[in-house]
DNA sequence: CTTGACTTTTACCATCTAGTTATATAACCT
DNA sequence: AGGTTATATAACTAGATGGTAAAAGTCAAG
């Protein structure tokens, strides 16, 4: 995977793991073995999960006692959502345009089938 | 990779090449060997980026003579865009009861310190 | 039907990913 | 100190990914 912020959150959203744990985390904090416990994953596998998120700062991790829980960071979504935001207004444009290109393609058609019109 | 749609989508989205990619078909369709001659990659290496992003649905292929452009699908973006709309619902509004939380706390936490308040 | 342009497929390689089990660290509680 | 809980790290495996070079397929045109 590349290694820029957009594509580590991309990649990051890439994994429907990764999203449950997401969704999980939108109701509050939640700590490794209560993750654990909601997946058919081992331990290890979800504190692998969480470093891929907080590397791509969707979460954050805090010190708290012996637990170190994860809580969302909501910022974290602001370049994909850039991206996407932006995508969609440079292709809608262009979708439009190739519309307006088309419906002249086929006016230009019919003339020259009708002449006379 | 996960095989389910929304993972496809965000994978495809995970490559700086691949965006690169859409972003140069948002101005037109494209073949495989302009595109190959944009980039720093061989020729065979972009037909496999075209894969992913067809899988992704965010792109089409048409065969067109000898050629075989590369054109967007917008529709594509859409389980992405759905979901990333239903998160930032989500999280805002977890947030937004963080922050009521809070700011609840520091009131009590006022209250405690000064009783005659 | 052969040639040439465009594209895909194959075979291969290196690296990354996602998971496991086993072990280590850290913090809390007697 | 010793025990328990929470989390992280290490070492390993299987499979996916991303790249290459070289061969093969597809189609328009002479």
């Amino acid at each position: 995977m590349a290694t820029d912020p957009l594509s580590r959150a991309f990649g990051a959203l890439a994994d429907p793991t990764r999203r449950t744990i997401l969704e999980r985390l939108a109701a509050g904090e939640a700590g490794v073995m209560e993750l654990a416990a909601a997946s058919t994953l081992t331990q290890p596998a979800i504190t692998k999960h969480l470093k891929v998120l907080e590397r791509a700062g969707l979460i954050g991790r805090e010190r708290n006692g012996q637990r170190r829980p994860a809580r969302l960071h909501l910022e974290g979504l602001l370049p994909v959502d850039d991206w996407l935001r932006q995508a969609r207004a440079e292709w809608s444009a262009r979708f439009e345009r190739l519309e307006v290109h088309l419906a002249a393609q086929s006016e230009s058609a019919i003339t020259e089938e009708n002449p006379d019109a």
